[in-house]
DNA sequence: TATTACTTTCAGATAGTTCTGAAAGTTGAT
DNA sequence: ATCAACTTTCAGAACTATCTGAAAGTAATA
């Protein structure tokens, strides 16, 4: 009986386990359209769902993935700062461990797109800005006319998502609340 | 000198339609990192940024890409609402024209994105959390709590999102002022 | 120093996405 | 009905992203 698994861990389980795989298949599929590869979201989501930190050989097995993929991924998670490594005194491998409260989630995934998706968007219009400054009229004028417009609206929004990312979830909740009202 | 292009098309501008040029490249590459095709976003760069409506044609020979290609990207920028088609009274061929309004840019695409990203998260958290409500205790328990919280998450970002995309873009500006100060 | 228990890397394989171009389809004019 | 001018479709080609697995690297222990 003490041979493999923990004692509880598979006889009286099947229900939530079975939704947490579905959930994890899901989350996977999403990824996808989030940017954000299928593996990772895949570990991201075992991760978040696990009642303890795993190591290594467990996600493998778990996803079915091989050693370099999981390896990689877990890598990938940690740079974003979705998940830290643990390790457990005594033991030589490491575990891994996901950040589990949403808000913290949702800042650290939405500072991540921005990094990735608006700074360097704002490093192009503010060159082709730049460049055209000096138009004085027809379609030259026009286009940096729309660079600008496009530019500040970018800082624009980058402000308000800094100015959100740095609020407590209590106080974004309260910001968030009169709004809807 | 009335053959082909208009009078002042070709000799004055090569400043802008370099700038252009560029914009239109980095644009293409940036659409990778927003989900959002290479050719799509580089026909969205050229149509805003088009002193007037194109024609297939047009676009084909401007990015150097296929027939096939131009015809489905343009038919998905429709779809996503970004693009309109134009027909000039006398012409059989039709014509491709952008929306250029920032505000109005915007709130399509967060509504697509939306619809593309969060839509199906939430059925996802929503079923997860459903089967497991008879859940007691242990870790059963606590992966309901999870999706829950999840859930409710996504559904309040769902109501902020559809209330500022409500929005006229002065009242969004005037609000977003009041936050950022 | 040698061994063991791990982690990391990376060349090539696989899977997924996007593009081409030619053929088929459509539409309006004659 | 036929033609010319366009638009749409789609099978296969080209490209890109991701994954595997085995080899190389690392570090603790004896």
């Amino acid at each position: 009986m003490s041979k493999k698994a923990a004692p509880e861990t598979k006889a009286t389980e099947a229900g939530w386990e079975q939704s947490r795989e579905e959930f994890i298949a899901q989350w996977g599929a999403l990824g996808s359209h989030w940017g954000i590869n299928r593996t990772m979201a895949q570990i991201h989501a075992l991760l978040i769902t696990a009642p303890a930190p795993m190591h290594t050989e467990a996600v493998m097995e778990r996803l079915g993935i091989s050693r370099g993929n999981a390896n990689t991924n877990l890598r990938e998670l940690i740079g974003w700062g979705l998940v830290r490594l643990v390790v457990k005194k005594g033991e030589r491998r490491e575990y891994f461990e996901a950040e589990k409260d949403v808000w913290k989630m949702f800042i650290i995934i939405a500072r991540e797109r921005k990094r990735r998706e608006l700074d360097p968007a704002l490093a192009v219009l503010r060159q082709c800005a730049e460049q055209t400054r000096a138009e004085k009229a027809g379609p030259g004028r026009e286009f940096h006319a729309q660079m600008k417009e496009l530019q500040e609206f970018v800082e624009f929004g980058m402000k308000v998502s800094d100015t959100v990312s740095s609020m407590k979830h209590a106080s974004a909740l309260q910001w968030a609340m009169r709004l809807l009202s």
